[in-house]
RNA sequence: GGACCUAUAGUCUAGUGGUAGGAUACUGCCUUCACAUGGCAGAGGCUUCAGUUCAAUUCUGAGUAGGUCCACCA
């Protein structure tokens, strides 16, 4: 065996280690091979910045760990690379980064610029994230969601979702931006408190009395379609029928009856418009109400407000309510702790406006979608409710336009003449259908075709990730063969979008599952427990901490951290994780200078041998237990405990009197023991950190085991326990420690040679263990 | 309003129907013999109440606190 040196390079080692793997093309998948395939349906890191925070290597090592384990568990990993450059994230980054908007020049000049930037981003992410920490990814196998393959398979879902009636057109009111002027699907709109002000109104009765009533939006009153009253409200129900005057705008408007009013709101009355908010629309749509649009695509109001046309929301609210108070109309203003629904991107309110767009049929299918989330395993399995209640909860058909220039294009024409969409055939896509015009003409006769302009979704492209990454139009042998995939792993806040849409399209094209497991990760908080942005300035960087930091202490602390738990970050963790490859690295050093030659066949075993290989093989059982359920971090701290407070702390102890001894069948014993505990503890700390275990065992192991890496080799079978060994180590083990605490009361050095010693109690098999602990301990004489 | 998760030393974390294990920080002792980025030792802890039980930190119920999702939000 060769010599380990005194201090381990940990940067050297993990250059060295890291351009080793991408030559050997170390973790490549094999499509040769018979092994059972494992593939990861990998989320696709957004390429539309370079700010990488320690939440980000969190959640990518987490399950980069478990493509290790996999590999070594004896299966063919299939582990691809990917980015998301599609959609809005990469457009608003090239729109602020060039300081313009989309609209300033050209579609396809701003999509090659969008195109331009996302690649940039993607080649830092690679060198400075995946592969500075190590990933085992299959670099072959990259995808990124808007390269054409990906766009063929989101068209390609299009088509067949159309042909299938899944797909349909409609105009009605959708969730609008304004900031981003794009319609939103139900999944990126969120909450947001605010405080606002509740604006106590006038409004006229036909006998010229007034009445209040309570709103928070007032600019909304040119858009006033009726107001309501609950059915058995004293108070109102001679109003019933009756009209009433909208202020300012002085228009009448009929007064109706409902049960969803709460009389207790407000004033009890409650006007309607379309569209201030949800109950507006849900009550315009039951109630078949007429629909006056006061706003625009920006957020402007428009012609129909009158004098306020032109203002933004906010400013006509301001305008309305000082007009209100300056005519007598505004009776009174309250605080109001208010719930908004905003843009899950830029926490612009969202308004309704109606427009024509795509959808995707979902709620026809919410049972049929809950079963099939039944099928498949969640760890931690409690996330599967979350998927449940979003799915029976939801309340609209899936948007898949977008109003917005990079993304994938919608394959689609109109039909000058009649307006009847026709759909790209499948053969010729992808399509820009700006490019290219359609083939046929129109089932009325004219060949004049107008593009569509909007784009898909982002979503509508990462649904297909399962069918993307193993090349569903490609390799259809390929598809058959390992549809649906092994796992995916996500975090749990796009359980509602990325889980939730992918599980919707393997179900309506394949009726099946999109993969058997998928694992929830976590958020990492930062050491208050507040999520870590670089908006809020509170982001710990990884480029900082690879400085401070070997990147194998970094996986270790993600070894640490449970699945489906968010958790505060905290630097000390690091500090355990540079500890325990220091001992790691020393103890191999120690054991490469006493191993010598390591006897083939295998010797005459004393009971301190029998005992630590018996433990190993009851650690090498719990370990794969755990990491088969992705219980790294118990899997982790199992193994650590062994090596730390058995292998190092007393067996490696046990050992020394007998290699520094002259009995050269106990020291060869003692040198096959070690060579067999220490290679399969570097097998189990070897996911987690790579680098470091790759180092030890090309010194120590490579000679004599064929395989070049050791993350190609595979954990060997556990032995049988020896139970009695264990009774007898345990006893040893803990006699050893009683004889410290004695050397250590008595100022004495550990390895101080001592002459007798007297035992609090000795055991029932004692003659069994006297030697060992005498050995060990340098004691003469033990009473 | 409904649902889910969590509660263990200053901090982080494991575990159990019967004396709660470890890390980190703190204190003390120990440097020829792998390791001072070390070894050994010390001090310090089960959210509250009720129930089941010979016995509850563990099981059951309720409460409290924190986190999260959904609904409501005139």
């Amino acid at each position: 065996m060769a010599e380990l040196d005194r201090k381990p390079d940990f940067k050297k080692i993990e250059e060295k280690w890291q351009k080793y793997w991408e030559k050997n093309k170390t973790y490549q998948f094999d499509p040769k091979s018979k092994k059972e395939i494992f593939s990861i349906d990998t989320p696709p890191p957004y390429a539309s910045g370079d700010h990488l925070h320690v939440g980000h290597a969190l959640h990518y090592t987490q399950f980069e760990l478990v493509s290790r384990y996999k590999r070594m568990r004896g299966f063919n990993v299939y582990f691809p690379p990917c980015f998301d450059n599609n959609g809005l994230p990469t457009e608003k980054y090239v729109e602020e980064k060039y300081k313009i908007t989309k609209t300033d020049m050209s579609r396809s000049k701003f999509r090659k610029l969008c195109r331009k930037e996302a690649g940039k981003v993607e080649k830092n992410y690679t060198k400075r994230f995946f592969k500075a920490l190590g990933h085992a990814y299959d670099w072959n196998l990259l995808y990124t969601t808007i390269d054409s393959e990906s766009q063929k398979v989101a068209q390609t879902s299009f088509v067949d979702l159309y042909k299938k009636g899944y797909a349909y057109r409609a105009e009605e009111p959708v969730l609008w931006c304004p900031h981003h002027q794009t319609a939103l699907a139900q999944a990126e709109v969120e909450d947001a408190k605010r405080k606002t002000k509740m604006n106590w109104v006038y409004f006229e009765l036909e006998n010229g009395k007034k009445v209040e009533i309570a709103t928070t939006r007032p600019e909304f009153l040119p858009a006033c379609v009726g107001v309501f009253a609950h059915p058995e409200d004293k108070r109102y129900t001679h109003l019933i029928g009756k009209k009433i005057k909208v202020p300012i705008f002085n228009f009448w408007v009929p007064i109706f009856a409902d049960d969803s009013v709460d009389m207790e709101f407000g004033s009890g009355l409650m006007m309607v418009c379309t569209f201030g908010d949800n109950a507006d629309l849900e009550k315009w749509r039951r109630l078949k109400l007429p629909m006056k649009i006061i706003i625009d695509k920006e957020g402007k109001l428009t012609k129909a407000a009158g004098k306020y046309a032109g203002l933004k929301l906010n400013q006509a609210k301001a305008a309305v309510i000082d007009d209100l108070e300056g005519w007598g109309l505004l009776a009174r203003q309250e605080d109001l702790e208010q719930t908004v629904g905003v843009c899950w991107r830029c926490n612009t309110p969202i308004e309704f406006l109606p427009t024509k767009q795509w959808f995707v049929k979902t709620l026809a299918f919410k049972k049929e979608l809950i079963k099939q989330g039944r099928k498949i395993d969640w760890h931690p399995k409690f996330y599967r409710k979350r998927f449940e209640d979003w799915t029976n909860n939801l309340g609209w058909d899936w948007i898949i336009s977008r109003q917005r220039y990079y993304g994938v294009p919608m394959p689609i024409w109109y039909c000058k003449k009649c307006g009847k969409e026709q759909i790209a055939d499948a053969k010729i896509l992808p399509v820009d259908p700006f490019e290219v015009k359609p083939t046929k003409k129109c089932s009325c006769g004219s060949g004049q075709f107008e593009p569509e302009k909007d784009v898909f979704d982002t979503w509508m492209t990462s649904s297909m990730s399962p069918e993307i990454i193993i090349k569903w139009l490609k390799k259809p042998d390929q598809f058959k063969k390992m549809f649906p995939v092994s796992l995916r792993p996500q975090s749990h806040d796009i359980i509602r979008t990325w889980a939730f849409y992918t599980i919707l399209k393997a179900y309506l094209h394949f009726k099946d599952i999109p993969w058997k497991e998928v694992m929830i990760s976590n958020y990492v908080l930062d050491p208050k427990g507040r999520g870590m942005s670089k908006s809020k300035g509170n982001a710990i960087w990884l480029k900082d901490l690879l400085e401070k930091y070997s990147a194998d202490a970094i996986r270790y602390w993600v070894s640490t951290v449970s699945l489906g738990k968010d958790m505060p970050f905290k630097e000390q963790e690091l500090v355990r994780g540079s500890k325990v490859l220091i001992k790691l690295w020393n103890s191999s050093r120690f054991i490469a200078m006493n191993i010598g030659k390591v006897p083939k066949t295998k010797p005459q075993l004393e009971i301190s041998d029998k005992w630590i290989l018996s433990r190993l093989a009851e650690i090498q059982n719990s370990y794969i237990k755990h990491s088969d359920r992705y219980e790294i971090s118990q899997a982790r701290r199992i193994l650590e405990d062994f090596f730390y407070a058995e292998f190092c702390d007393f067996y490696l102890e046990m050992i020394k009197y007998r290699t520094y001894g002259t009995d050269q069948k106990s020291k060869q014993a003692a040198q096959w023991t070690l060579n067999k505990t220490l290679l399969e503890i570097l097998k189990m700390f070897a996911p987690l950190i790579p680098h470091m275990t790759e180092e030890i065992y090309e010194k120590l192991y490579k000679r004599q085991i064929k395989s070049k890496s050791i993350h190609t080799l595979q954990f060997s079978k556990p032995d049988k326990v020896d139970a009695e060994a264990i009774t007898l180590g345990k006893q040893a083990c803990k006699i050893i420690s009683e004889i410290r605490q004695h050397k250590q009361k008595n100022q004495l050095g550990m390895g101080a040679e001592l002459e007798s010693y007297k035992l609090k109690r000795k055991p029932k098999d004692w003659k069994k263990i006297e030697a060992l602990v005498k050995g060990t301990m340098r004691v003469r004489q033990i009473k």
